[in-house]
DNA sequence: AAGGGAATGTCAATGAATTGACATTATTTT
DNA sequence: AAAATAATGTCAATTCATTGACATTCCCTT
């Protein structure tokens, strides 16, 4: 593999790709080319040779790119050749949301715990897994080698707990929290800020009102 | 103001700098400059300084910005003076979770109705707000103003549903989906697609781990 | 009231990302 | 087997975004 720096501009639309390849293999589609490609999914298709292109070449010239091949490669530079142990802190709306949702499972993502502390909700299942205290989260995540914590917390607690993930040696951090997590360089952290987001929609919907 | 367009880059910043500035504001911090916000935001003043000036000058040579003012001009720049009515479609974990959270609310952003197209969830209760056949969508749309459609329902639904609401007159879709909607460059869509976020994490841990 | 200090607004320079162009190479046809 | 075709891989050009530098302007103190 190359070790150059892979922007996160290409890295963001990684996951586009693979859902479109997904969707052609599905539909039995066995070679495309990067302007079929374009047309599909409305961007260059220099760009889309160019964003392969950072991982070594992926298609053969003059034929095009094997779907199904494709689609297997761009999943291992996701990581999504090995599986991934989840848990989530915070049983509430949007945690117990997560964890129902089957379709990460499907990808490898497995729901191994998850932790609230309201001592009112310990012990009630969701989706075979059992609310448990956050006290119990270190040990859990040593002992069960978790990657990946989930946190569907306040935001006032968020930080707190993010800490202690790190100390637990959590890999990385989902965050639903509305709130920025400090934690060292070598962990990762994505954030999913809802409330950026419907900002993001009401500020595009206001400039077109305004006549731009 | 001007009506030069301004980068989706400037945009995805301002609910970040907005966020800041509300809870400088509530620790009753007065004024800051370019300079103090950059250190707290890890941006470059540089940045700072020139996104605020994409809409004309907030600040006063010499002396930094207001907080409160500059809070409140970003919160107009993004159409939060406004309030904005929101239905839901898809009364799924998802759907529920997001007409539960109590902060949109408070921003303005009013849940008037959910929509599902399952008999058996009809007329239970979500925060006062009835689960409703998605067939009285459009009926409901205009009838009640509605902005913004969120949508949560599954991708095989999803483009269809947001054709309906485009035809009944909405402005902008959160979209919940994972599927890329095709609508008027009129309307407006967000997208969410949670699992492309996960997928970015997971490349960033695996990336990691092979020692890059 | 005047001068010094401080921080903005803005211009220029740099750096990053995207697009365009084309030589190269594999495939397919004759 | 050779020529024609097709589409990649890649280089160069362009566009866009970020950073740096500084003159200008405003506040605040004396």
């Amino acid at each position: 593999m190359d070790n150059k720096e892979i922007s996160q501009a290409v890295i963001g639309r990684l996951p586009r790709y693979f859902r479109y390849l997904g969707e052609l293999k599905d539909e039995g589609i066995e070679r495309i080319s990067s302007q079929e490609l374009s047309d599909i999914m409305k961007v260059t298709a220099s760009q889309i040779r160019q964003d392969f292109n950072n991982f070594g070449g992926f298609g053969q010239q003059g034929y095009g790119y094997k779907v199904e091949y494709l689609y297997e490669e761009i999943g291992k530079i996701l990581g999504l050749n090995k599986s991934h142990n989840l848990i989530i802190i915070g049983a509430g709306n949007l945690g117990q949301a997560l964890a129902n949702y089957m379709n990460f499972e499907r990808r490898g993502f497995l729901f191994k715990g998850i932790f609230d502390n309201d001592p009112a909700l310990y012990g009630r299942k969701i989706r075979s897994l059992e609310i448990q205290p956050m006290e119990e989260m270190e040990t859990f995540v040593r002992v069960n080698e978790i990657d990946i914590a989930v946190l569907t917390i306040p935001k006032t607690e968020a930080v707190g707990v993010a800490e202690r993930l790190v100390q637990a040696g959590i890999r990385g951090i989902w965050n639903f929290a509305h709130v920025d997590l400090n934690v060292p360089k070598d962990i990762q952290v994505e954030n999913v800020h809802l409330s950026d987001s419907l900002m993001k929609l009401t500020y595009n919907i206001s400039r077109f009102e305004n006549g731009d």
